[in-house]
DNA sequence: TAATGACCGATTTGTTCATTCGGTCATCAC
DNA sequence: GTGATGACCGAATGAACAAATCGGTCATTA
């Protein structure tokens, strides 16, 4: 049997990607260091767009598989929700890929990368609403609506790390885990 | 007494930054609309940019007006937190000059824009933030960080309004104000 | 027949030149 | 003499054109 063309060229856009971004990265450049003819990717997939989708839920995978990771089930469920948005925003903030993704987002707005952080945020809300909506059928919280209060928790995160950073300090995981705590598990009325 | 040229300008150029925004307006264009010369303007700011500052420190003193008049006395502290963040919310989508500015902050990057924008994003926390700390002295609410507090109040009220009509479905004044209480003042635990 | 890379049209990039803009200051009107 | 002005300046921006690059195709090849 030849080599498996398929992963080569899986392997070289994941690298490609990662390190130039999407706009940045050509075909033949990938076809280059997939040590493949550029006409062999076309074989697999129909455009660029179609690779970069692969290599992406490859990604997000893998990331959803980290995010389970993380949990503990000895704690409890608000605990391992914490646990999980901070390994999540950590593979954001650490990921290669994702780094350049976001950065791509910001500054060049790459009409397909905009599609794709889109995909990615979607992704990871229908993760956290499915652990939500769990914890309502546990009665480990009060009723609401899964996928609004994921999405509030994610967006109260990433404001948490990477919005307060901005403007003021920098907060520890703990200090996270006791906001969270108190915001949206405790409540603010006495 | 001749004209009072310092108010035809501040005129003309909120006037013109309303309509074309900062980067699209000319000194040229404001004096012709103030009817005045351009050496004029430069007798009372130093640039473009200290006139900019001067419109829209205006724009925030209407704001936070329009905020305080949101009030109502009768009722409880968070019902009028969310009353104040809500008009707050309803001037940035509906004040011409904010609007222009967002749309310009976004997509154009103007650097005096982006600069001017975290100044309005300042003083609304800080408007907020000072409602949160007598809130806490008089035992309203339990003890926290009134500047975290008031920037996660705000960073909330953009992804209930903004960000969430924007993916699914837009929420009500009413809605809001349920999920204000539900998330951050009571909690979601029993 | 699976793999390839020369080739194609479209888009992007680089370059040059003309225009516009923010800011100054000599002149003017009173 | 003084406050107001607009012609003028260099720098920055934008238009226009040429050159290079890129995504995608397909006739050829091994």
């Amino acid at each position: 049997m030849s080599v498996d063309r398929k992963k080569l060229i899986i392997e070289a856009a994941t690298k490609s990607f990662s390190l130039f971004g999407y706009k940045a990265t050509t075909m033949d450049q990938v076809a280059k260091i997939a040590n493949v003819g550029k006409g062999t990717i076309y074989t697999f997939y129909a455009n660029k767009e179609e690779l970069f989708k692969e290599i992406v839920d490859n990604m997000i995978v893998e990331m959803e598989k980290e995010a389970n990771d993380a949990i503990n089930p000895e704690q409890p469920f608000m605990e391992n929700l914490h646990l999980t948005l901070y390994r999540l925003l950590e593979f954001r903030r650490e990921h290669q890929l994702m780094i350049k993704l976001f950065q791509e987002e910001r500054e060049i707005r790459t009409p397909a990368v905009l599609e794709i952080v889109e995909e990615i945020e979607n992704a990871i809300i229908s993760f956290i609403a499915e652990k939500i909506n769990i914890a309502i059928q546990k009665k480990y919280i009060k009723d609401c609506d899964p996928e609004l209060t994921a999405f509030l928790m994610l967006k109260m995160y990433i404001t948490l790390i990477v919005d307060w950073e901005r403007i003021r300090k920098p907060l520890s995981k703990e200090e996270i885990a006791e906001l969270f705590d108190l915001y949206l598990f405790k409540g603010l009325s006495f």
